[in-house]
DNA sequence: AACTATTTATAAGA
DNA sequence: TTCTTATAAATAGTT
């Protein structure tokens, strides 16, 4: 939010990123304090710098609200045992997991969808190139903008879904992951039919 | 940071502020991660709603960090403890994540430009009814087919992204809690490293 | 849930 | 480091 914009990589610099450090960290303080302020809402901020020195923000102040936080989670299952506790996550995880693996699947109809869509805009204008091209085009981008706002629709809904689960998250087994480009066909072909 | 300025008091009307919780709540979320990116920093937030209802972030995860902050001693790292393993998890985990998100941001403007493509080849078409029509639509055409070819990749590639990491999870967020307020406002800080 | 008009937050610079 | 300034972002009021 300056003169310019940058990448959300780490600052390299290590001046200019204590800099940022400091400005960064009064920003989201003073955030934190007009959220509690304006909604009345009870939060705790804790941020530990690279070189390990804590700072933080609390309203009403931040060890009850750790203290709170910390014991909602375990409550549910017996004395505070870090298993015990961890299982739950894992669970409700799972859950969210099931849930994202659904809209996946949505998802990737679509683009198989997209796929003859492209095939079809890229093949049909070029191949006649004296008649009704331009009635086919029409035709076309008619058809290939619905289905692009339903995609767009999905992929905003969803990043919504995964802003606001930001709050935690989570995580995966493997780093590496093998891209499936097969293009397999599709059930429904409602596109340009 | 809108059509007007606001004063620092709770938001009176019930549901404006609700609202104002909802974007103010994903807001500081957002700076929260981009201050753990640029800087590499630890950070954890925990806000209540005034309803109760508890909503965090965290990196790597708010738990380490709520711990942390509250044993500010001895709570390193004992040896074979499963938390110590977990943490590395969660590590990997938030890693993701960042991934994730970016990929996610660099699709919604994809999204953005798309919208404007259709609107132009949707419009430009249209108006020229004699002259020209016939290039004007091959050349949207193009534009659309490749961005579209484009988001087809990301769209594609972030799917088996995900599924791959179907081993894992993600987030947290409590159902509801009686909420006991108090009005007051701690702030610490210490100098930067 | 989307869209602007404005207000803020800030990246660079001094 | 603190202050200034040009821009990028966040978001209040709307629809």
């Amino acid at each position: 939010m300056g003169r310019r914009k940058i990448e959300m990589k780490m600052v390299k610099d290590s001046s200019s990123r204590q800099v940022t450090f400091s400005k960064r960290r009064t920003g989201l303080f003073k955030k934190a304090n007009e959220l509690a302020t304006l909604c009345g809402a009870e939060i705790g901020v804790i941020v530990f710098s690279p070189g390990g020195k804590p700072f933080s923000f609390g309203h009403p102040n931040v060890e009850s609200i750790a203290d709170r936080f910390l014991n909602q989670e375990g409550s549910k299952s017996k004395a505070g045992s870090s298993n015990s506790k961890n299982d739950e996550t894992v669970e409700r995880l799972s859950q969210q997991l099931d849930d994202l693996n659904k809209k996946l699947e949505a998802e990737k109809k679509r683009g198989h969808m997209l796929d003859k869509a492209i095939l079809k805009a890229k093949g049909l204008p070029l191949k006649s190139k004296a008649p009704n091209v331009h009635e086919l085009s029409q035709a076309d981008l008619q058809k290939m903008k619905e289905s692009l706002e339903q995609l767009r629709e999905k992929v905003k809904a969803r990043a919504c879904e995964m802003e606001a689960s930001s709050s935690l998250l989570l995580l995966a087994n493997e780093p590496d992951i093998e891209t499936d480009r097969t293009v397999a066909k599709t059930e429904r072909e409602t596109l340009f039919d």
